[in-house]
DNA sequence: TGTACATCAGTGAACGCGCGTTCACTGATGTAC
DNA sequence: TGTACATCAGTGAACGCGCGTTCACTGATGTAC
């Protein structure tokens, strides 16, 4: 192995290891020596790599960006929502991509709690999903249906609501199966969105 | 003044000034020593009120509890989900009490991130919410009303949209009034309900 | 191919900063007589 | 009411722990000739 293996293989242990180390205990309470030795290094080794956590963090949030622009541009791609099945795979996507790389928005979400700039990238994050969504939901003012409010703030609920679900995923007697999560969540959509069921 | 009413003024103060400082850095960011001179007290003179920044938050938790103690007795509390002003009426609620502890809550909900604990008694307060509205939303049912899931899942779903909503305040294009929201929020909730408009 | 030197990834002990927490001290309030 | 002592809220300098970060060192890989 030369070089550039070695210290690439390194430098994947310790993502390997710190989406691990997150996982359990979360980000915020997630020291660096934790992640080396879970990835079985010492503790100088990190900064050959990452200047800090939050460097570590910015090269996950890369790796999840590279891969979902390959999901994004997936074809079939249903863009009008007067179709429940324009709702129902939006949600679908949507909540795969969450559980996907659960561990790495979760860490997201903590970060963006005491750094400024990761706010910022967690807000862009929301607003480019949204971006996309604008034009779906016009179908629906366009054939005829009434929404519960102006196009922006109807999106801005449907995100809501679909975000909230994603953020406290039910306890004990409300647990729900990753279908009928979905099912149910495009139902309330279709119905909150124009006023009607399907 | 004599010694215990001037223990009790020093203790409001840093209770206050936590509220002021959690307000403007987040509960996590904050040092015993932001708040001590935020409250223009000495350091030391902290833990004579407080173990710690955590025993501080569960009497911050504390007095909110008592003071909604208050406002949950409050008459004129519509039961029947079948009539949109019930919704209304609890979202309001739901909103104004979100709205006036915003920074406690936000505390909270940082702290439940780093702390075993404070998650226990942040998922209870979720817990209490709901099951008192689990009997609202049965009259649904019994008026012949289809729900998009089981109660306990619309119920959940409820939950994750208000919430939701609450969490994220629209930004830039998306800002409403309290007014403006609780109508929305109630419309989308009824429909999603029930399958109808009101 | 072999030798001598340079470069680099990785190591882990040690350093030092930040901050929570302590504690001897002060001055004011309370109590005993 | 006055005096002497006890108690207590508050002070802030100092201590020390935890942890991020550094750096001299090692051994392996790369390069020059």
């Amino acid at each position: 192995m030369n070089r550039k293996e070695k210290a690439a293989e390194t430098e994947a242990a310790l993502k390997a290891a710190a989406k691990r180390v997150f996982a359990e205990r979360g980000y915020l309470n997630t020291k660096i020596t934790d992640i080396t030795a879970e990835a079985g290094r010492a503790a100088g080794s990190f900064y050959n790599h990452f200047a800090g956590k939050e460097e570590l963090l910015a090269a996950l949030l890369a790796d999840m960006s590279a891969e979902s622009d390959v999901v994004a541009s997936e074809s079939g791609h249903l863009s009008d929502f007067t179709d429940p099945a324009a709702i129902r795979w939006h949600i679908a996507v949507y909540l795969r991509f969450q559980r996907e790389n659960a561990v790495t928005l979760l860490a997201l979400r903590q970060a963006a709690l005491v750094s400024e700039s990761f706010a910022g990238t967690l807000a862009e994050f929301g607003s480019t999903e949204l971006a996309d969504l604008l034009g779906h939901v016009a179908h629906l003012t366009a054939a005829g249906f009434q929404l519960p409010a102006s196009p922006e703030a109807s999106l801005w609920l449907l995100h809501a609501l679909v975000d909230g679900f994603v953020q406290m995923r039910p306890p004990a007697p409300y647990e729900l199966s990753d279908e009928e999560a979905v099912e149910i969540l495009t139902r309330f959509v279709y119905r909150g969105l124009t006023g009607q069921d399907y």
